[in-house]
Parts: C-alpha cells; sequence; structure tokens
DNA sequence: GGTTATTGATTGACGAGTCAATAAAAAGGC
DNA sequence: GCCTTTTTATTGACTCGTCAATCAATAACC
C-alpha cells in the first residue's frame, strides 16, 4: 500500500533510528537491517533511499551536528555578550546534544571519522564554527583567545567521552567543570 | 619446525601487531588474520594463544596500559614534589604513549570499553589510578584537588582524540594546553 | 503505462572459530 | 644410546554465520 511522498517521512525515521540503535548498542557494529526494523521497513528500502551504509551513518552525524548548530544559535542570540562563551558551554550539554543516544553516537562518529574522509570532513566543519564561536566569544576576555577556545573544545571533547564511558554523568556537572575553567581562563580566579 | 617455549614469543608478537595493525587501519575493523599475518603466523595459531579477537584486544589494551603506568611512575619518581602533577602529564604526552598508533588503538578502546565489560574495567582502573596520582599531586595546590584532577583527566582525554582526529599534534603542544589549565588550576596566573 | 513505494529472496564476500593433520622436541622406559 | 609416547607448535582447509547490496516482483498511484 505504498503512499506518495514517502522519501522524506522514510529518510526521516531512518535518521532516527540510526541514532537510536547506535546509541543503545554502542557500536558501530550496527545493521542495516537492526536500523530499518527499528525504523519499522525494509533493508532492502533503506539501500534504496541512502545508497549505502555509509550514506546512512553521515546522515545521522550531519543531523547532530544539524542539531548542535541549532541549539548553539539559540544559545547565542538569548546571550548577553559577556555571556556568549558560556552560551557555547550550555549548547554542548544541552538536553538535545546530550541524551546518552546522542553520545553514544559521537563516539562512533569519532572512530568513523578515522578512515571516512566525509565524516571527517563534517567533523571539521563542526569544530571550526565551534572554535570561531569561542575564539569570538573570547576576544578580549582571555589572553589568548585561540589557544583559550583550542582548550575548551578538547575539554568539552573529553568530557563527552567521559559521559559516554562513565556513570551518566549530569550534564549540570559538564557544565560546571566547563564554566571553572573558562573562567579560569578569562582570568575570574574563583 | 616447531622451537620450544614459543608462546612467550608468539603473544608478544601479536600483541605489538594488534597495536600496529589497529593504529594503521583506524577501526575496530581489524581481523585476526590481518594480526595474525603482521605478526608472522597462521591466524589458527592466534586463536590457539589467546582463545578469541576479544582477549587478543584485552592485551594490547593491557600493554598499553601497562606502559602508560611504567612511564608514569618513571616520571613520579624522578618529579620534585611540587611538580608531581606536571610529571603526570608529561607521561600521558611521552613518546611511548603518545605515538599515532597507540593514540588510534586508544580510540577504539574507548569504543570496546561501551560494549566489552572486561574493557571498561581495564579503563576504570587505569582512570582511578591516574586520578589518585592528580588528586595526590594536587591536595594544597588546588583549591579542589578532586575537581581539578577531574578536570585535567578529562582535559588529556579531550587532547587524545584531537591527536587522532587533527593533524599530528605534536606533544609538546598537548603538554603545554594541559599545563597551561594545570597552573591556573593551582592558582598561578601566567 | 509510467512512476513511486516496497519487500522477500538471493547473492557474494568476508571473517571468527574449529579441527584434523604434521612435525619437532622432550620424557620415559629399557 | 635407541624406541615409544606424550607434549608443544603450527597450519591449511573447512564450517558456519552474518551482512551489505542487488533484483525481480508486487502493488498503489497518476
Amino acid at each position: 500500500m505504498p503512499k506518495l511522498g514517502m522519501e522524506p517521512i522514510r529518510r526521516e525515521a531512518i535518521v532516527r533510528a540510526t541514532i537510536a540503535e547506535l546509541g543503545q548498542s554502542r557500536s558501530l557494529d550496527v545493521t542495516v537491517s537492526q536500523i530499518a526494523k527499528r525504523a519499522g521497513m525494509s533493508s532492502a528500502l533503506a539501500h534504496h533511499y541512502f545508497g549505502g551504509k555509509d550514506q546512512i551513518f553521515l546522515a545521522a552525524m550531519r543531523r547532530i551536528l544539524a542539531d548542535f548548530g541549532a541549539e548553539a544559535r539559540a544559545e547565542l542570540k538569548a546571550a548577553a555578550p559577556e555571556d556568549r562563551a558560556r552560551a557555547v558551554i550550555r549548547a554542548c550539554f544541552a538536553p538535545s546534544c546530550f541524551t546518552p543516544d546522542v553520545i553514544a553516537a559521537w563516539m562512533t562518529f569519532y572512530v568513523m571519522a578515522q578512515t571516512n574522509q566525509d565524516a571527517l570532513r563534517l567533523w571539521q566543519i563542526y569544530q571550526s564554527r565551534i572554535r570561531s564561536n569561542l575564539v569570538h566569544a573570547l576576544k578580549g576576555r582571555a589572553e589568548d583567545p585561540r589557544d583559550a577556545a583550542e582548550t575548551l573544545i578538547a575539554l568539552i571533547d573529553g568530557l563527552y567521552i567521559r559521559a559516554a564511558l562513565g556513570a551518566p554523568e549530569q550534564p549540570e556537572l559538564a557544565v560546571r567543570q566547563a564554566t571553572t575553567i573558562l573562567e579560569t581562563l578569562t582570568g575570574r580566579r574563583s
């Protein structure tokens, strides 16, 4: 009983299912069939719409990156100029970006980016966006904005890993750690 | 022409080959055959000595952890009391721990630890060791030694990820970033 | 009748783990 | 010191499962 105009619906379902499955199984060893089953369709259809497994993963990665971008834009728009750096940190650990599923998916993307050029490029784009946001936010507030931004990003990456492996660390805790560093970097000793 | 007493030699060769292969192929999709070939033996022999793929990986992980432990112990022994935290940082980015191969292998272990209980336990042991070293080193020098240690570890993890994905970041750079944070955490503003 | 949606069945490759067979060294008996 | 037996080392060939990708077939829609 095929209805027309299914393509966007199916694609959306697959992307969601991919993130969920990746988050649940916690490894890259997720089969197209598993994803398709969770999305309520046959694996053949998933192949039909995406062409291959890699492209399914890339679509999921793009989605996660886009979600983060939206979150960051929202936080930045609502933030006072001197609060922009904190806004970026908040975005990183916002509920839409810091769920167990998404975190676990991130991990797999890190691995994928080591070998898949497209994945690497996506990651780099995300990196340079967050970096430029932070550099901009830190200009005039940290001694070396570039350096401080780089350090903060590394710290955030590390907090993600720890969230992936450790007990379900509360977002607030991660935000607090990152904020503390931010404040020492901007010279405000607590 | 079997010679006796080969077991330790073969095991060593497999462990080395695993790290090398993991580092080169940059993914967990490394076959036992690939490893065995690099180690100069048949895959059957690898199975014979280790029992299975997981145990091969775990042995490689144990090795890397042990190498780090040795490095850390050496650095700590040679460090003045007020330099102990820096010694730990130096150990993390020492040549024996921070080669491209080892870094890439680390990444795969992070992923493995998400699903493999034994791998997770190994990681946790490593974590608690480095944490207690850092807490000890920071006692009386940072406002909240535990918190500061936690943050430093997260930062180090993040620097590893970035090294795995980015251009071959120089160890000195990573050490500098970590040391900078260390100094702000211990109250010495540069 | 052409397009879109959909799937079950199939193909083809690859990889973990097993096993039987071979060969050399060691151990034991005489 | 020889012959036998056991233990250790080693591999090629094989089994069994899995999975990505394809395809032919079916069905609704226009």
